[in-house]
DNA sequence: AGAACTTAGTTGCATTGTGCAACTAAGTCA
DNA sequence: TGACTTAGTTGCACAATGCAACTAAGTTCT
């Protein structure tokens, strides 16, 4: 804003503003969400985003932390900013703007989710199940298939946070080959096969394991510990993130 | 958000909702940035963007299009949200959230821009002199190059303003390579020449002629129209974007 | 014990993409 | 006419990528 002749007129009819928080995690090889099941109207009995309303004196982003860590114990994990919504209609019961946001919590931690202080239900749903049919926001993603619009099935998820989840796994996508944030998803130690269905999960597809390998070890993006994980077959090299300055490759 | 115990009470204390737009478009080679010279406090006589209030009932993507035009003319340009600014004493008079946008104007329509209707001062700032020594906001840019603060001569930028324009320049370097994005900052004809100068102007450093015109033909991204443009020397094929499903590449 | 199976990890090679130097082409200007 | 400038191409060395085939190390089945 370059000039405000109605800055003090201006601040009557604002719109709410409220975060909302797509959380990611992998579970059993597959991209999960964490969803809370609505408990009252609008939209009672569906998905919706962990989230809640901004604080005078807070930003966005630490909005997004706080709300995040009061409604599922969750802290200290990755959290970007991701867009935000204004449809004026999206919530029935006034003009709501929300700033979305995205976070990525490590499979080790993922049982580590706790129920919101009042008692509502977190629960994990995988991706290619959780959001079929729905476009990001803004400009169409990078893996731009055109998406059917919704069945006659009853949606699944609250508001417009089915675009939400759509827009956040697009910023994802997007930024998975330039740049580390994959390791976001791992645990500390992690095999290179575990790594590499966190990209295949993320893209939706397989990729190949040698160009895979390749890419990671001639980067320097990860580095070898001695340690070994042992399972049903031949035991496989642990790795960890290898430490950088920037997040971009 | 998932559920809403204090909807009605929450509608105290919102912050004030505006939308700011970064508009580029290149001049003689260069990247050029359009400010508006502040007429009155704060930050009299520093640069700042267009922009101003979403109203009641339109997305703040409309609103940043309908300030866009009010303060400048200009309509039916390429138009993106980029990020939301919400430091709690980013502006003196109050709490203000602003939702930045970015903005790409063909070269050819580069004088249409229009003072606004109260006479404000628009202009056109070069890049690399405007912005120097600040960092964007949210993950640090693909070139991440730790950029000091200020010095010790008075800020050119209102506001946080400074960090917003930083923001878009460090989204469309992001995505020059990987989206047609730049055709955006193009005549509807151009010489591959042309194009290369947009590219070396975002990048900030000169590229390969050869690699570069590879590339365009190659990947299909422009198609040869019979004319020429003529200058000083031999003359240049004039090429136009090839129409796309997408602009992701 | 040993064969079959599964997952981990490597080697080799053909194909494609990139960076750079050197060249040709077509105009202007003195 | 020749120097100069910008447009545009050719050729090649080198790096990145995709794919097939291989070896390695464990478990399980008989």
């Amino acid at each position: 804003m370059s000039t405000h002749p109605s800055f003090d007129r201006a601040r009557f009819e604002q719109p709410s503003l409220t975060v909302d928080v797509v959380v990611f995690a992998m579970r059993e090889s597959a991209l999960n969400l964490l969803v809370i099941e609505r408990g009252i109207p609008p939209f009672e009995g569906r998905w919706a985003l962990p989230g809640g309303f901004v604080l005078p004196s807070e930003t966005v982003e630490r909005a997004a932390a706080r709300e995040l860590e009061e409604e599922t114990g969750l802290r200290d994990v990755y959290l970007e900013q991701l867009y935000t919504f204004s449809m004026p209609d999206r919530d029935p019961r006034g003009r709501v703007v929300s700033v979305a946001h995205m976070a990525l919590l490590p499979a080790d931690r993922l049982d580590t989710v706790q129920g919101g202080s009042d008692a509502r239900r977190a629960e994990w749903v995988s991706i290619p199940e959780a959001i079929e049919k729905v476009e990001p926001a803004g400009l169409p993603p990078p893996g731009a298939k055109p998406r059917k619009k919704r069945d006659a099935r009853e949606p699944h998820f609250a508001f417009d946070h089915d675009v939400i989840v759509a827009t956040a796994l697009a910023r994802l996508r997007g930024k998975l080959e330039s740049t580390t944030l994959a390791f976001e998803l791992l645990p500390e130690e992690f095999t290179l096969t575990e790594a590499q269905r966190v990209y295949e999960a993320i893209l939706g597809r397989p990729i190949d394991k040698v160009t895979f390998r390749r890419r990671l070890t001639q980067l320097e993006l990860v580095e070898e510990t001695p340690r070994m994980r042992r399972g049903a077959h031949r035991p496989a090299r642990l790795y960890r993130a290898a430490p950088r300055d920037s997040v971009w490759i």
